[in-house]
DNA sequence: AACTCGGGGCA
DNA sequence: TGCCCAGAGTT
């Protein structure tokens, strides 16, 4: 397993890799990440932020959402995959935002975890990215990641996974963490064909060093 | 653990 | 054309 300087050595150079992984700081506020994060859910990020350009200049609040048919939200979003459960999640959640939080998006991720569509992936993105409370996201990028580069162990849970990155990455790190691991998983560290010769992890990885090996 | 939802992007 | 994609919910 890798110690924490080594982890602080991969981050360090994901960063460097991809700067533009600041985090998900674009969306203005909770809840329009709750919103995007959910939408997200088996599509690209550029397919999502193309339909929320659009989405958050019609819809502010909880209310917006509740104040047009299921109808009419479905074709809003209708570019999206799973866009049909996608509209109906959105409209229970803002429900639930209106009748049981005032219309505000709940802090912690157990909460956001109750809420319509929102599964323990988008409470941690929420709450760790909005709200700065001790979480860190695992999707299935920074798994397959955390597992080649020897972060953690191979038959790990997602649950572990998580656990072993908090333990692992410093505090102030934990909301940037999921970001960093997302791009490089997306474009660089891919499940299918990771470009491990041109990796600047290679000297430390142990997926990639396998791979380089039976490569020949 | 396996299955389903689903339109768009890309090879 | 066929395969895959920033998951969640159900069985």
């Amino acid at each position: 397993m890798l110690n924490k300087k080594q982890i602080r050595f991969c981050l360090d150079k994901m960063a460097e890799m991809f700067p533009e992984a600041k985090g998900e700081l674009n969306h203005s506020n909770p809840f329009e990440l709750v919103i995007a994060v959910l939408l997200s859910a088996q599509c690209t990020d550029k397919l999502v932020n193309k339909v929320t350009e659009k989405l958050f200049k019609k819809y502010k609040t909880p209310e917006d959402y509740l104040a047009v048919s299921l109808e009419e939200l479905q074709d809003d979003i209708k570019s999206i995959g799973l866009y049909r459960n996608k509209a109906k999640n959105i409209r229970k959640l803002c429900q639930v935002l209106v009748d049981k939080y005032e219309g505000e998006v709940p802090r912690t991720k157990e909460e956001l975890m109750t809420l319509a569509g929102v599964g323990r992936k988008t409470a941690n993105v929420v709450a760790s990215i909005a709200f700065n409370e001790p979480a860190i996201a695992v999707d299935t990028h920074v798994e397959r990641v955390s597992k080649r580069l020897g972060i953690c162990r191979w038959k790990d849970s997602v649950m572990e996974v998580e656990e072993t990155l908090m333990k692992k990455v410093p505090r102030e790190e934990w909301s940037i963490t999921h970001h960093r691991m997302i791009f490089f998983g997306r474009y660089h560290c891919k499940a299918r064909n990771p470009n491990c010769p041109e990796c600047p992890l290679l000297e430390i990885c142990r997926e990639g060093q396998k791979r380089m090996k039976t490569r020949g």
